[in-house]
DNA sequence: GCCAACGTTGGC
DNA sequence: GCCAACGTTGGC
């Protein structure tokens, strides 16, 4: 399965989408993965250049919070050996890393379209996102979901 | 391989 | 803080 778009969630408390765009290059390590089905989509379908949206999740004001890009190919997140980090797993081997990240560049800050005004268009109704009891951090994102999204940014 | 128990996510 | 939904674990 090979996409060009992603929806990518973040709790703002922990990187918000300004934090990325102050981070240097605009970039930042996608820390913290810990669900093989958003794994495999980063290890074998994620494309340096694939454009993301950047999602604001477990926060007062969930949306899409800004527009970003894949910048790197996937390499061992380092959390998962630091026995300090939440996302620390002991039961992965230092062999043969089970979790793995890649570099997302934030490219701007969009106003925040909430969840209520996502579900509100048309466009949107088939997006994984937003169906029922959906928990994947990462989704694919269609090029006609892509579109609204970005004309629902601009509006 | 089944499935109950448990843990996590994430909106509200 | 609640709870629905889902993923993972582990006994059998």
């Amino acid at each position: 399965m090979s996409s060009r778009y992603w929806l990518m969630k973040s709790e703002p408390d922990e990187c918000a989408i300004d934090d990325a765009l102050a981070a240097p290059a605009q970039t930042v390590p996608w820390t913290g993965v810990r669900n093989y089905q958003a794994r495999n989509f980063m290890r074998d379908a994620m494309q340096v250049g694939d454009g993301v949206l950047f999602y604001h999740s477990s926060c007062p004001q969930p949306g899409v919070a800004g527009i970003a890009r894949v910048a790197s190919g996937v390499r061992p997140d380092p959390t998962q050996f630091d026995a300090a980090s939440p996302y620390h797993d002991p039961a992965s081997p230092p062999d043969a890393p089970r979790w793995l990240l890649l570099d997302v560049q934030a490219l701007r800050k969009t106003r925040l379209i909430g969840l209520p005004e996502l579900r509100n268009e048309p466009a949107l109704t088939d997006m994984l996102l937003l169906r029922k009891g959906n928990r994947l951090s990462i989704t694919p994102v269609t090029p006609a979901e892509w579109a609204a999204v970005l004309a629902l940014a601009d509006r």
